[in-house]
DNA sequence: CGGCCCTTTGACGGACGTCAAATAGCGTGG
DNA sequence: CCACGCTATTTGACGTCCGTCAAAGGGCCG
């Protein structure tokens, strides 16, 4: 994981962009950007010639359809990158959000896939991201299509747990939640209220804690039996 | 969608490689395999150093867990790759079976890898596939959270009708059903009787006619009314 | 002919959705 | 600091979609 590090560094203020992980390559155009909370970080209709790397902040990109439903596809952390399914071919359909107040830089997409070409462990390093992605999102194929309720929310907190880890993001049991019941259920394949009644649930038996957007894992063990097989 | 098909060509007999694509470049080794319906092709826990492209036949690709719940994240066709969420990365819990007979060619991921590397052009194909899976597999995401039986079963049939076409394995309306109720139902989410509710109210209202292992869409308007909003 | 698997159908059950009302937070402006 | 309004959360009653169970055909192959 040592390497979405490097790339959240990369972006993150120490270096200026990804290239300067080589010494002696000129170092990729980057724009910095800042989004409040609740707000569209990137329009389904764009046609996007860039790719967008996570600095700050917590966000989520999700499919629509037309009539309202939504699908979130991921939870966006620091040191993702918004590939929108395609780090080589813009995609269109993709919305991404601001959960908390979040800060970006957005690359030229030509640019970065020109310099992925040029560099061998750079691409290498990048395809093993977009590899690990896309396991993520058949996981979550399986989750919507074959988990119940309780098993989906509670991998999604340990799936955060483990994501937060790696990032240092994490105190303890103790981590930051700031989503709303309408995030959890869009991730999830679930409605808001259901979503309600499940950690409602999980708090009255005692696995998890949430306060003032703080959540703590309390019985990690148990936990993770409730996350079920895997 | 013709560098699918030419990928089909190029494994399908009249060409050796994929490699013979580029004139002039040695073509890759590549061995050719026969599998028998319903057994397996790829067993989840090899660690495959192998990419595999299904030459003709049916097939699908999974997950499962432990407790036997399983979800198909594509139905596999003639031109198709098997990546296991990893053309350049190797991945294990991804299983692959055939529906039909199935004959496939097996090459090596290293010199694979290599090739792409080396010929951009090649790379630009093999990317512009890859971005389209990954777009296939955000859009089941979407189906499976998201989207009612009925919806679900009429996108799968809609969705295989195009990629037939795309192939010239249909004529008219007609195409090939080679499912088990229990492949439908892993693909969507949903119980094999629950399929054949669905699939029996279909051929009622007179949308669809499924006889004899083939599938006639009779009205496409009200099939793509029924499968929703996109 | 017999066995096996698949499909169909119906009755019933359960997980999750919908609706609605009450309560709690939370930011804004006075 | 309080008042206000908005939005989120909680809770309960009820509805629906889909799952489960079971029994009765149907097709296929030895």
């Amino acid at each position: 994981m040592f390497y979405k590090l490097n790339l959240c560094a990369a972006v993150g203020g120490k270096l200026k962009s990804a290239a300067d992980l080589h010494p002696g390559v000129s170092p990729l155009k980057s724009s910095a950007h800042s989004i409040p909370s609740r707000r569209t970080i990137h329009h389904p209709k764009e046609w996007s010639e860039f790719v967008l790397i996570i600095c700050s902040g917590w966000g989520s990109s999700s499919i629509a359809l037309p009539d309202g439903r939504r699908q979130i596809l991921s939870i966006l952390l620091p040191g993702d990158i918004i590939f929108s399914a395609g780090l080589f071919e813009p995609a269109s359909g993709y919305s991404a959000e601001a959960i908390t107040e979040v800060t970006y830089r957005k690359f030229k997409r030509v640019e970065f896939k020109a310099l992925l070409f040029e560099y061998r462990d750079l691409f290498e390093m990048l395809t093993k991201i977009w590899s690990e992605d896309r396991a993520q999102a058949d996981q979550l194929a399986l989750d919507l299509g074959r988990r119940t309720a309780a098993e989906r929310i509670a991998r999604l907190i340990l799936n955060l747990a483990e994501r937060l880890t790696e990032r240092n993001m994490i105190s303890g049991h103790m981590m930051e939640f700031p989503f709303r019941h309408r995030h959890i259920a869009d991730a999830t394949g679930l409605t808001p209220v259901h979503v309600s009644k499940v950690l409602g649930e999980f708090q009255r038996v005692g696995v998890i804690e949430i306060n003032k957007r703080l959540l703590t894992i309390t019985d990690a063990t148990e936990l993770r039996h409730v996350a079920g097989s895997h």
